[in-house]
DNA sequence: TCGCTCCTGACCAAGGCAGTCGAGAAAGTC
DNA sequence: GACTTTCTCGACTGCCTTGGTCAGGAGCGA
């Protein structure tokens, strides 16, 4: 139930790079503006080009960049190209575990928790991220204030 | 932004506690009832038994019961007794981080993620859970059949 | 062909995960 | 008081993931 470097490190990376426009990025620069160990940050551009959010170009001029618009990428597409499946059950789908006795129930908690996982990252783009103009649905969540409480 | 099987272990064992009354039922018992490895299981109750969510006794007619009615548990309650915060980045809590660039808007969403991790987790409680009568929200989202779909 | 930048695999330390083992301590039962 | 039952709890283990670093190679542009 946690957020791992990895994903926040790809996160911002995408969202720096949907913010330019212009031709490549290198990723000395990604790193520099994100503040990301610059070896790591090349691995994680790496997963990301193989899961076709990214490309790149190498030498002189070379760098990434988007391989759709902005608009088009969610931030739950760029977390599954580094960790996988969001929201698994002991590395398994939830709807794929089976319940016996008294918690017969608790695959439908599991399901709830996942749709409402996608609900949050599948409808928020990077494009959304680096405008603010998150959807209202996100907004609402995090205009509460006790949703800011730590507990 | 996966459920350990720690948690997955603690939620079902605490189910099975929930749905009987009649004085405390053996460790032995619980683990065959959900098929959970007993020397493991004895851990998470230990856990679940600081957190102050079950209570035990030793000896002969003895074994563990809830000690709150199962009405004002919650299934937050039981993972964050095993598990600890829920939906921490970078094993920090989300309104504590701090992001530059393109990336401010970043911690808006993890705490809209948080906040409906929350939503299912915190409304959901060990009497619902064994009755199968849900909280509303969370069988609209269960019901939802791509919330079923894999992805 | 030279320099730049990405690409890739190997490697590493620390810590978490999912348990197992074994000795003890309390609570009955006879 | 002996005995059994059952929880308590620390130690230990093997494996995997996390969060990196390092070194070399391969493609690109000038």
């Amino acid at each position: 139930m946690r957020v791992s470097a990895k994903a926040d490190y790809a996160v911002r990376a995408a969202a720096e790079l949907a913010a330019v426009e212009d031709g490549p990025v290198k990723g000395e620069r990604l790193a520099e503006a994100q503040d990301i160990p610059l070896q790591f940050l090349e691995h994680i551009l790496l997963e990301l080009k193989h899961a076709g959010i990214v490309r790149a170009r190498r030498g002189a001029k070379g760098g990434y960049w988007l391989a759709r618009p902005a608009e088009e990428i969610t931030i739950a597409d760029v977390i599954r190209a580094v960790e996988g499946p969001i929201a698994n059950v002991q590395s398994a789908p939830p709807e794929s575990v089976h319940y016996r006795g008294k918690a017969e129930h608790l695959v439908e908690v599991w399901i709830a928790v996942r749709a409402s996982l996608r609900a949050v990252l599948e409808h928020t783009t990077l494009a959304d991220l680096t405008t603010g103009k998150l959807p209202k649905a996100v907004k609402r969540l995090a205009a509460s204030p006790d949703a800011w409480e730590h507990r």
